[in-house]
DNA sequence: CTGTTAGCGCGTTCAA
DNA sequence: TTGAACGCGCTAACAG
């Protein structure tokens, strides 16, 4: 990776270091016109290219921002990793990518490569957990992302600060109400479903689906229902799937109609798919909803009712929180480190829940 | 971003730089243990983070692959995406992301920002575009590129090459049989179809749409059918949805049977969902078939029809061709520096074109 | 095997 | 305004 540097720019246009910096990288003290001139385009017939590299390491500032998702190709993340790109694209930064998967310690390992890298801030989107298999990892984590902010940067969490974090200054987070959006789905639900509920949930442990779980249930006991009976399974397409069996006996050893509450929209998609393959059609002989409201899945059929989260704005508030510090600041009053604003969502009914008015040939 | 310094654990463990150095970051010469012990030890309390920047300063290589996309969010480049990045992990690099919705000057300028930050190498993901309007976009993008190759630079280009690229050192393409597998497509669908085909294109001049319109022309042509009329629209959801209107307008106005060739899959459902808001259903009324196979997109009803692309390998083999150019050009006699291997696709034949075996009630 | 030294490419003080 | 010199943090030649 050679390439002609500040210095062979600056022999060739006749001037010294200095003066060719100031002319090609913005400096407060601005050249005379004529020689600017020379210094452009001596840069130009060299094909020069600064070197951020170098730029960082004396300016100390990268123009970098991290993203760590747990997979980059799921629709959720890929969709907050548009919202970060887009405010690192007008904060004129670039992104650097890290999927971990979800385990912790992967996480904390992305979070230390963007630390050497010194990154200026670090978006962290991929659900925090409270497993005991996790509890090392996310000590690590938390230690590591600690660390980071004492040496000056800013991080970004999504949905819940890390485990153990401290609330350190340049720590945000950027608040999703799952608990509550997921209550009022609940609610609305109960208005029109007067059957049994059912909740396909993630694994034991993971705030995100944990959230959604309960909010779920205060919504139900709040309507005057018993609680839902809840499955474990992965958080993802394969484990809605893996759900289905579970969920076609029930189904049919009752006569009573069920109603799914799967705590994302993957995980209900392939909960449909299983339920279908096993001649359990919705919204005939069940009803199902998500979560997320993922943009790829609206043309479903059954239309999913789900609750929409604005993905993208979430990644732009969880970037921006980091460069943006100040207008976070002002706008709440205390707490200021760790709020970096909030966003909100909204119920989707739609065709997976309703109730058929009668029973078509 | 300040951090503590390799020199500040160097003086804390006692030991000069070059030591400290030799110990926590692989060198070939191995200093003994005793001292390798206190330098961990002094690095460990201090919270050392080596400095990247400084490093690939130093060793001129800065472990960052460049990724360019037009939309993180389409699940198409996100899938891309997961293999690039897991081909990185491989290599021990870091993935800089840079969206530029396809603009080829966008892309100019993404492509000098890795070449700022001395990226290893630069894969571009996104369909290359032969309109007039694109044309000085191409012209600057391709001298951007062969500047970062001569400089060193690897480039693994998914599909086609940059339009007016040289051929330099470096310069690697992915190559997808889009218009192969096209006619495939076709032909298969000339064997069960017996009425006539549409196909919904992008915009004139984008090669991945423009291959693929011509391999099913081509497979139409063999199968000794008459050429399909072409729809040119948007290459994604958007552009099928609003092809929908004329759509409908040809199957209601003749009692055949109609194909539609949509040129991807998220086209393809746009189609869809125009063509159900209008009372025309698939594959009652009429048949489609995408490309791509999106993984999101597979529990679909109708499933549909589409071409099977590994997309993640595509990422990945586009990503190693940087890396292992040796076995690349092992593979492959002449012309090395072009070729980075290709892929095979295949065709998935679903519900979305099945013929309806008799009218259901 | 260890320590010293000279850059890597650039920003930024200082004098001039 | 311009230029010379130093330092950013680290690696890689040397010398010891």
């Amino acid at each position: 990776m050679a390439a002609s540097t500040l210095s062979e720019v600056a022999r060739l246009a006749g001037v010294s270091l200095a003066t060719a910096s100031r002319v090609l990288n913005g400096s407060s003290r601005k050249p005379a016109e004529g020689i600017a001139e020379r210094v452009r385009e001596a840069a130009d017939t060299l094909g020069y290219v600064p070197n951020a590299q170098a730029q960082a390491l004396a300016k100390s500032s990268s123009g970098l921002i991290g993203l760590i998702v747990h997979d980059i190709a799921d629709p959720y993340f890929s969709a907050i990793a548009r919202g970060v790109q887009d405010a690192a694209r007008q904060q004129n930064r670039m992104v650097l990518l890290a999927s971990t998967s979800g385990a912790p310690l992967d996480e904390r390992e992305a979070v230390a490569a963007f630390a050497a890298r010194r990154a200026d801030s670090i978006v962290i989107a991929g659900s925090r957990s409270a497993r005991t298999e996790d509890a090392q990892g996310n000590t690590e984590l938390a230690a590591e992302l600690d660390r980071y902010c004492r040496n000056g940067g800013h991080v970004g969490v999504v949905g819940h600060p890390v485990v153990g974090a401290a609330h350190a200054e340049g720590y945000h987070v950027v608040e999703v109400p799952n608990e509550d959006l997921a209550a009022s789905l609940a609610t609305e639900l109960a208005a029109s479903h007067e059957g049994a509920f059912v909740i396909v949930a993630g694994p034991d442990g993971l705030f995100t689906s944990d959230d959604r779980v309960r909010g779920f249930q205060r919504g139900l006991a709040d309507a005057g229902r018993p609680a839902a009976k809840v499955i474990r399974t992965g958080f993802n397409r394969a484990g809605g799937y893996e759900a289905g069996p579970a969920l076609t006996e029930r189904i049919k050893a009752s006569d009573e109609r069920l109603c799914i509450f799967a705590v994302n929209d993957v995980m209900a998609i392939g909960v449909t798919a299983a339920l279908r393959s096993d001649g359990v059609w919705i919204p005939r002989d069940a009803t199902i909803a998500g979560f997320d409201d993922i943009e790829t899945l609206r043309d479903f059929r059954p239309a999913l009712s789900t609750v929409y989260l604005p993905l993208e704005d979430i990644g732009r508030l969880a970037a921006g929180s980091a460069a943006g510090s100040a207008a976070a600041s002002a706008a709440s009053g205390a707490d200021n480190h760790l709020y970096a604003g909030s966003v909100s969502g909204e119920v989707k009914l739609r065709r997976s829940t309703e109730v058929p008015a009668e029973t078509p040939s």
